[in-house]
RNA sequence: GUCCCCAUCGUCUAGAGGCCUAGGACACCUCCCUUUCACGGAGGCGACCGGGGUUCGAAUCCCCGUGGGGACGCCA
């Protein structure tokens, strides 16, 4: 049987990390089996869609890189067939209609809670051999409600978490479809990995209380229908936030396009989240295609993972020092012009990114850094203070004079400061700090000759002699 | 409250009864490289939640405890 895999987000809200990661073990999965991963929109809850929320989702899919081989489908548009199953359980006696009102409803779950039982529907419109049910009240529009099994277990073995048995009286007959006809997620759930074929069903540990309730589902279509099968379940742990808290939209969660804004790269990404609660041996750095080649159920951790920032900042500065110069450069040439800065002809940006890659966590930090080529350094006065003092002021002043008639190279360049250096008595840092210091601004850079080469011989003397007034 | 899940360095993890004096990676510290800061290289610090079993032998299996998390919607 061909694998096949899905993810099915619901549309309330951009991608978050912990949906990315499942979204790529599911894609993994399918791809080490040569299988298909299907995307699936679920949005059923009308009020809290939206179509942002599932362009959101889109691009975060896209960015990362996570192709589907099928979909999206989307659930608001199979309502005709959950109508039908749900008539088909109905007709079956495995559903019933249930008038209860949400108030009684409230009332009875808050006198359960009271009273510290679980809460749970007791059953009032289950139809039962000898029973004889209430009148309907007239005018109530009825919900309908799955007949859950009310003796025995229902378990599965986990890809993940291995066997998990929960007794049947534990459940009780959920909703699948509210008064209005619509029907509800565990249902829509049900019917849709059924109907799509799905083989292995990989989601977050939050849905280990659905599975039971779907496996009961699946075994009364299948009572109904001898091709459906149940498919196999692997639940993730969730991801925890840098500070051991748990993600949510008031703490920490944030779109995987956040990281893309704050200069990740989605090979950084990803490769951070393969190795969160996943590992093939001592494996740290490896790339998507080589994860789709490696990955296995067998070596995810059950327990939750904390997500660690310096961990994906590593990661990222693998990725940048790896990147070739014709995307960093459109890249940087984004983001420089997002902090106001326009590059020009020289000096010229490759050569500049080829200074500075091994040097940044982030794209980020590495259009930061550089943007002193493109405008005048904003000079920091502690280190101007530390090393452009009075008594080297002379040395450098007679330096420019010396450099103005040079080819301007590196190599050449480093032989006049050497010069200098050597005719003062001085020690290179004493001359090298307060050029670093004119020049960028700061007191630390790349190799001070390297980098007036690139600046070019106008713009060094022109600064230079502007610090020295 | 009930049910379910989880538990190895600060963090991510390796570990399938003897290969474990518990390995790797991030972070941190030291040294080397050096023109400052990075990069890179070498080293260091640092963990099996507790208690009982089972066994010749337990990080690994079982039980209890403790701690953490999740679920209990006409949300998904």
């Amino acid at each position: 049987m061909t694998v096949r895999t899905r993810f099915a987000p619901s549309p309330t809200g951009f991608l978050h990390i912990g949906g990315a990661r499942t979204a790529l073990f599911s894609w993994a999965f399918a791809k080490k089996h040569g299988g298909d991963f299907i995307l699936r929109i679920e949005d059923t809850d009308v009020a809290r869609s939206t179509p942002e929320a599932v362009q959101a989702i889109l691009d975060g899919m896209q960015w990362l890189g996570l192709d589907y081989d099928e979909g999206p489908f989307y659930q608001m548009q199979r309502m005709d067939r959950y109508k039908e199953v749900i008539q088909t359980m109905l007709d079956a006696g495995s559903a019933y209609y249930c008038y209860s009102s949400r108030e009684e409803l409230d009332a009875l779950r808050e006198q359960q809670m009271a009273n510290k039982q679980k809460p749970r529907y007791d059953g009032k419109w289950r139809p039962e051999a000898g029973k004889v049910l209430p009148m309907p009240p007239a005018g109530v529009a009825p919900a309908i409600r799955f007949k859950n099994p009310v003796d025995g277990v229902v378990a599965w073995d986990d890809m993940v978490k291995g066997r998990i048995e929960i007794a049947n009286a534990e459940l009780d007959d959920l909703i699948i479809a509210r008064a209005d006809g619509t029907p509800t997620y565990n249902f829509c759930v049900v019917v849709d990995d059924s109907d799509m074929g799905i083989t292995q069903v990989i989601r977050g540990d939050d849905h280990v209380n659905n599975t039971p309730r779907q496996i009961n589902m699946l075994k009364a279509l299948a009572e109904l229908d001898a091709k459906i099968v149940i498919p196999q379940y692997a639940h993730l742990s969730m991801i925890l936030g840098n500070d051991g808290q748990k993600l949510s939209k008031r703490h920490g969660a944030v779109s995987v396009m956040q990281y893309d804004d704050d200069g990740y790269l989605p090979e950084a990404v990803i490769n951070y989240l393969a190795r969160l609660g996943w590992s093939h041996g001592d494996e740290e750095v490896f790339s998507k295609q080589q994860f789709a080649e490696w990955f296995d159920l067998d070596h995810i951790t059950p327990s939750a993972a904390q997500f660690n920032t310096e961990k994906l900042n590593w990661l990222n500065a693998h990725y940048i020092k790896q990147a070739d110069n014709a995307y960093l450069v459109k890249d940087i040439t984004k983001r420089l012009a997002k902090l106001g800065v326009a590059i020009s002809e020289q000096p010229a940006l490759p050569a500049v990114i080829d200074l500075y890659k091994e040097r940044a966590n982030t794209l980020n930090e590495l259009a930061a850094s550089i943007a002193y080529f493109y405008q005048n350094p904003i000079i920091d006065e502690a280190s101007a203070e530390k090393h452009l003092t009075a008594e080297i002021k002379p040395v450098l002043a007679a330096l420019v004079q010396s450099l103005r008639s040079i080819d301007w190279q590196a190599e050449a360049i480093h032989h006049q400061i050497e010069a200098a250096v050597t005719s003062n008595s001085l020690k290179f840092p004493k001359v090298a700090m307060p050029l670093r210091v004119m020049l960028t601004g700061i007191a630390q850079s790349p190799s001070i000759d390297q980098v007036m080469a690139l600046l070019g011989k106008d713009e060094v003397l022109a600064r230079v002699n502007s610090a020295l007034k």
